[in-house]
DNA sequence: CGGGCGGCCTGGAGGC
DNA sequence: TGCCTCCAGGCCGCCC
């Protein structure tokens, strides 16, 4: 579910209170997500060891632990982390939980098990093949119309799947993909070849916009986001075109269409993008 | 080499 | 009510 807003809003909304915490233990129930959970190196890595800062780096939570070891949390498509009282139930689908000092617990929940929990060492971790070929950062000024015009220099395919792709810029999923063409008025299908600098210039403004807008409402819950208190986000009324189909255009009126791309919906105006 | 697609999973929605 | 099919926000690896 989560694109770059959710994770921000997850990392905004558990800095804090996990820093300064300590992690007593670690539980795993099921080892079988994107990559097997390595119980023994986790429990090694985290245990009795005070969280010294939450970070992120395209999708993936960044939570830096002392003495040289961090948490790298994905959340996949459905992935949940959440603090809850040591003593509350455990959950179905809950398939890491981190004992906290204080009673607490900070629990992984993911029904798909698309997402990803594991740990590495702090010194070098961008440099890790999880992170090794990511582009720019759009929160920091990494997406720019210079950005997007020169990784588009060369190739060919429709903007949307580059967009998408994370090696030209991170964060940027199916849902923000849509909006932020939407809003810079291009169409889904256009070549990257066929698209003026001004555009990118265009594009890049409207993506970071959308991008900043979401996580200001606390992310986009359409089915499964929630922060790290368990609140759902409100900019899924906020879409202008995703998950729209038939809908009218709120700016030309027309009904919004849906399109398949690489195997993904896209939703887009006819009206409105070119 | 870059682009496109299938596969990984479960659950919810909708059709019959 | 139940069964069946389709679809879902990410990412990787295989294929052309």
């Amino acid at each position: 579910m989560p694109e770059l807003p959710e994770i921000e809003v997850l990392r905004r909304s558990l800095a804090p209170r996990l820093l300064g915490r300590t992690i007593v233990d670690v539980t795993v129930a099921n080892t079988a997500l994107r990559e097997p959970v390595d119980e023994p190196n986790l429990r090694s890595a985290v245990r009795g060891r005070r969280v010294t800062g939450l970070g992120r780096r395209a999708k993936y939570l960044l939570i830096d632990l002392e003495g040289d070891s961090s948490l790298v949390v994905h959340l996949g498509m459905s992935g949940r982390l959440t603090l809850a009282a040591a003593d509350e139930p455990i959950e179905k689908h809950e398939h890491v939980s981190f004992l906290l000092d204080e009673g607490d617990r900070l629990r992984f929940r993911d029904p798909r098990r698309f997402g990803l929990v594991l740990a590495l060492a702090t010194e070098g971790l961008l440099e890790d093949r999880h992170f090794g070929g990511l582009g720019p950062e759009p929160l920091v000024g990494g997406l720019t119309g210079e950005v997007l015009a020169r990784a588009a220099s060369g190739r060919r395919g429709p903007v949307k799947n580059f967009l998408m792709d994370g090696r030209v810029v991170v964060g940027i999923g199916n849902i923000y993909a849509c909006e932020a063409l939407y809003r810079a008025g291009v169409h889904p299908t256009r070549s990257v070849a066929r698209i003026a600098r001004a555009r990118w210039d265009l594009l890049a403004r409207e993506a970071c916009a959308t991008l900043e807008e979401a996580i200001a409402e606390g992310g986009t819950t359409l089915n499964d986001f929630a922060d790290g208190e368990g609140n759902s986000g409100y900019f899924q009324v906020s879409l202008a075109v995703y998950d729209r189909e038939g809908e009218a255009c709120r700016r030309c009126g027309k009904a919004l269409r849906r399109i398949v791309q690489s195997g993904r919906s896209t939703f887009y105006c006819a009206g409105c993008q070119r």
